[in-house]
Formats: C-alpha cells, structure tokens, sequence
DNA sequence: ATTAGCACTCGGGTACGTAGAGTGCTAACA
DNA sequence: TGTTAGCACTCTACGTACCCGAGTGCTAAT
C-alpha cells in the first residue's frame, strides 16, 4: 500500500528526526544521500504520508515529524539492526569480565552500564526470587525476645527477617523448631513456602516444641512478608533530564515518579512475557509514559527463571541501537547467568 | 549593632520571602501584622540593611531578598522553634506505631515520612555497620565449587557474600573452617575483622584444614569487600523539583547527580558530628549545592553508634518548621532504636 | 509523473510602548 | 532628630508590531 519511494522518505524522515530532533523538512531532506528527487516531490509524498497518518506537523507550515504510527510502521518494517560497533560490545561486556560471584552485582552493573551505553534510563528485573529453591534455614537469636531467620537459596540468594520470640521461652524449642523447619523445608520454592509451613511443620511442631503457637505464628508473619521491590535495578534515573524531549518540568516529575514507584512496575515491563517488545507513546499502559517508549526484552536461567530488561525513552528513541543492544545483553546475561548457576 | 527595628524588619523579610519566594517590597511589607511604620521607614531601613550586607536586590528597582549572610544571621539569632502542629508529630511518629522489627525498615520509613512532611529530599544514613560485632557466623555450599558466607550481627543485620571454593577441596574442610571461624570471630566488630582474620584464625586453620590457603584467601576477599553505600536512604529525592527556586534543568541535573553519587554522601552530610547543623548556600562543600541549605543531625543507638539525618532544600527553606521536625525526629529515632536494641 | 515558481503561514527574534511595583531622595512634619 | 509624604526614576512583565527564514500547498510548465 505504500510505494517504495513513500518507504524511504518515512525511514529517512523517522531516522533524521530521532538524529536531529527538530522536525524536518523537504528541502533538508532532498539533500540527504540517496534521495534522488526534488523537494516538491517529497513535499507531495509528504503530504501523503501525513494524510495516511504517518506524518505530523507541529504547525501549519512545519516540518514533518514521525506520529506514533508512523514510528510503529517505522519499527514493525524498517528497521534493519546494523552490527554494533565493537566499542559498545567491549563496553557491555565489561560486566563479565568483572568476576563477580553475585547475580544481584551483575544486574547492578549491567543497568548501569546500559544507562551509560544508551543515555537512556535503564530497568532490571532480577529472577523472580519466589521460584528459588531453599537450601538452608538457620535461626539465630539476638536478644532474649528476637531472633533472626536466614534462608539461603539455591541461587545464593539470602533473605533475612528478625521476629520475635516469646518471652520466657525455652531456647531449646527454638533450636528444635530450626532443626524441624529445615528437615522439612529444604527443596521447597519460596513461592510454595507458605504452604508447606502451614501443611507439614505445623503438625510436627506440635509434638515436639512447647509453645510452638506463639513461636509458629511469629516466624511465619516474619517469613512471608513479601520484600517484592527490592529485585529491581536502576540505571541513569537522571538521563531523561538530558534528553531534549523533556522540557516540561512536570511531565518530567510525574514520569520519574512512575518509574520509582515499584507496584508500577508491572504496568511498565511485561512480567514474564518472553523476547523483544516495543512499546510507543500511547501503547504504554500508564498515562505518565505517554512521550515515552519502551523496549524490553527477558533473559533467563537456565530454561525457568526468567528476569526483564527495559529501557526508557523518548518516542525519539535510537530504536535500531537499542534493539541490538538489548539482543546482545540479554543472550550475555542468559549465558553468563546459567553458567554461574549451572552446577545447583 | 542591629537596632530592634531592623531586626524587626529582617526577621518579617526573611519570613515572607520564604513563605512566598517573591522579592518583598516596603509597601508589601508595612501592610503587615505587627509592622506600625510607614513605607518610607522600611525602606530607609532596607537600604541600610542591604549595605550590611544582611539583604539583596535582584534589580535595581526590584523589592529585597535575604543574602546568605541575612539568613544565617536569621538563624543564628532570629529562629523562634515553635511547637510542631500535633498532626506533624502524629505523622512523624507513626513510624514507631508499625512495629517494624529491623532497623532498616524503620530508617527507610523515617527517610519517606520525612520528605512527606517536608517537601525537601531527606537523606538518612544508618549507623556504622563497621562497629557492630558478629554474632554468628556460617558458610552454607551452594554448588561444587561456591558457597555462601553469612554473617549475622548483634543489631540484626546480616551480611552475606559468596565465594569460591577451590575445585576438589573436602566438603568437610569447609565444615572445619566454619567452625573454627565462627569460635574465633564471634564477638568481633566488623571493622576489626580482617586483622582478627589474619592474626588469629590463619595459625589455627593452617593446622586443621587442608589447602587452607586458597580457601582462605577467597573467604577473606569475599568478607572484606564493602558494601558500603547501603546504609544510606533517601526520600523524596524528586521534591527538588516541586521547588519553584530550582527551573534550571541543568542545575538541577547536577545536584540530583550529587546527591545519588554515594561518594559524596560524607560531603554532605558532616558524618560522625553531634547535634544540629544548618549549611547555607555556598556554605556547602560542593559546589553543586551552592543554591541549597542543608539541615544535618546526629542520632545514636545506645550511646555509641550514631547515624545522621539530612534535609536538602533550597536557601528559601523553612528553617523554623524543619529544625523543629529534625529535633524530633533524631530524639525519638535514637530513643525507639535504642529501645530495640537495649537487649544487645 | 515530476518539478519550478509563487503566494501564504507560522515561529522566533527584535524593537517599542505601557502599566505596575518598587526604589532613592528631598522636603515637610511632629 | 526621627519619621513620613511626595515625586522622579528604574526595571520587569506584557502586549503589539514587524520582519526574517524555513517550510508548505497549489498551479502551471516540462
């Protein structure tokens, strides 16, 4: 439905105007290499292109700049992903050469690094801490009326909470509880903990620990207490101070805003939902996101787990760049995240 | 050196400049209460006042606003505390009623309450973790070749990190050393580790486990590498921006940059300091912060331990209402903190 | 089908005039 | 002598007018 020579004066307007940010014109645009055909008749083709819906004008005798369909043409049938140049791969690959012994460390980094590769902010989602497998429980206690209970999982993750003990409890009985809760605990999925606390431990506790309702009770509300938010990584907040696109100072807060609000997280990156996606303008969720667009795209470990990567920008956003970056690291980030977990 | 009248009309200048952000004129000011001379007195006096350098105008025919010496002359000699508004206290206090059990917890809180009540940004820093003593000490085998070390201290916090375990190395070992480690260290203060770690623990392991070296030399890194930008906390880091002072994005991006940088966190906020502070302006160490006042104190668990507590807002701050919330705050924060860990 | 030519539109910059708030100074006043 | 009314002056904010340049749409010629 579109002419080859239509195709090319989108994908020059769209690449120009993510290059320039200034809207552009037919004039400007004649110049430009491999256009063969003068200004009066892209300004037709233009005129096409805009009553079809793929151009806009900022004003009556503006320049054109892409609409959100326009740029969803421009991603869905134009983008050709061009080689990354070898600086950038050397640059993102820094992380792994960093040896560090901690999935948490690693996504760190790479948020960081993205938001300095991209000038872009950056989003990491870890791996969903409920599918981990428990590999040990301990209870250590602090005072006479608190104790701490430590859960490692299979990945090295460790989670912590103190609860209270009783007063005028046997130490003992604690001791008891830690050793039954590990015996039965070990192997569960956090996710299935609640379950298997309530189902099996309680029953055994029963018999063994005195007092065991007061004692159950604490730890389980300490145990279950959801730390959802802290599994999610930040990188270069601040770029979208740099980018010419924002200038209104509240949009600028109420986008920021959004984006460190952790339950509205979900409405930004798609849980779960596996490859590449592109979200433009509007198509995002949260009114707050409507001059933005996001690309994510998941990683995983092993064949299960799998964590999200995004990255936040203006609708004149360095779409082919960011396509092939996120490709590169998210295949790094699955490859380098397996193998330091391949042996549990 | 001041007469009563000056100090009068200063006192009012600052008052309504902070409160309205706009130069005040002598007109302005002799409509108001407890101001019974005329204009042209007021601007006698402002004239005076600016040749002492305690006022500023912003253009010749424009009204006045305090210089930073007017401030801090105003706070030095002019700040009548005034008792909170009961809801304040409420607010502020109802951190204490969600019977948080770490302190953690209860510091984030504090930092979200703070820029609340505020509308500045609040910087918390929690106590040294350097100075708090191990509790226990475990190492839980992850895969063939990594394990997890996890230390637990007496104020509930635990610290973790994973190491690498020299291939082929007896499961047993690791057991051995465990335990030895935790014979030796318990006690200990975090910041003493590494010496007690070299000095005391080595001869031991050297004579219980084999190939200690390898093993010891990956623990001992893992152990002593700091984490230590995660006591601090931040709230309302995007209240900066609800400032009509601060429109330069620039200036802004610059001192959002500074304030995320965790190496400039000790500029900041005067680490280890007693009591209230107030920096004005260019009083600040960094230059960033030039158009900024900083409100600093000191909190302390027990009698040792002290953390701080700043607010970041712009010179036109409201110092009155935010000395009075920070006094409160540091009292009740060392009081309930103290009080969770009197047990220790 | 393409393009040169032309009238038209709009944003941005500059110049200018005015209203309003404020100042400094002088002279009158208590 | 300290206070105040009066007045000329200053500067900002705002609105209007104007022009320049880049760009458009349309028409007519190629």
């Amino acid at each position: 439905m579109l002419t080859e020579r239509q195709l090319l004066i989108l994908k020059v307007t769209v690449d120009d105007y993510i290059q320039s940010a200034q809207p552009v014109g037919s004039n400007q645009l004649s110049k430009k290499a491999g256009i063969s055909f003068s200004p009066a008749t892209i300004r037709n083709e233009m005129a096409d292109l805009e009553s079809m819906g793929f151009l806009e004008k900022t004003h009556t005798s503006s320049g054109r700049i892409p609409s959100e369909k326009g740029y969803r043409y421009y991603v869905d049938h134009l983008l050709t992903p061009r080689p990354l140049p070898q600086q950038d791969i050397v640059q993102l690959r820094s992380v792994f050469e960093e040896k560090l012994t901690e999935t948490e460390q690693v996504i760190k980094r790479s948020a960081m690094i993205l938001s300095e590769l991209t000038n872009y902010t950056s989003i990491l989602l870890g791996p969903d801490v409920r599918r981990h497998i428990v590999k040990k429980l301990s209870i250590v206690p602090l005072t006479q009326d608190t104790a701490v209970a430590i859960i490692v999982t299979d990945s090295g993750h460790v989670e912590n909470r103190i609860f209270s003990i009783p007063p005028g409890l046997n130490p003992s009985d604690i001791e008891k509880m830690a050793n039954i809760l590990n015996e039965r605990l070990v192997g569960v999925s956090l996710n299935n903990l609640h379950l298997r606390l309530e189902q099996e431990t309680l029953t055994i506790l029963k018999q063994h620990v005195e007092r065991y309702g007061e004692l159950f009770h604490t730890f389980r509300k300490a145990v279950l207490l959801p730390h959802d938010d802290e599994n999610i990584y930040y990188g270069g907040k601040l770029n979208i101070l740099k980018q010419p696109d924002f200038h209104d100072l509240q949009k600028i807060r109420d986008l920021m805003d959004v984006m460190e609000e952790a339950k509205h997280i979900p409405m930004i990156l798609p849980v779960g939902s596996q490859g590449l996606h592109i979200r433009i303008g509007s198509e995002n969720a949260l009114s707050a996101m409507e001059d933005c667009s996001v690309i994510t795209v998941s990683y995983n470990i092993g064949e299960e787990q799998t964590g999200s990567i995004a990255i936040i920008g203006p609708k004149r956003m360095d779409y082919k760049r960011i396509v092939s970056i996120l490709d590169l690291l998210s295949g790094d980030l699955s490859k380098e995240l397996t193998r330091m977990f391949k042996g549990t």
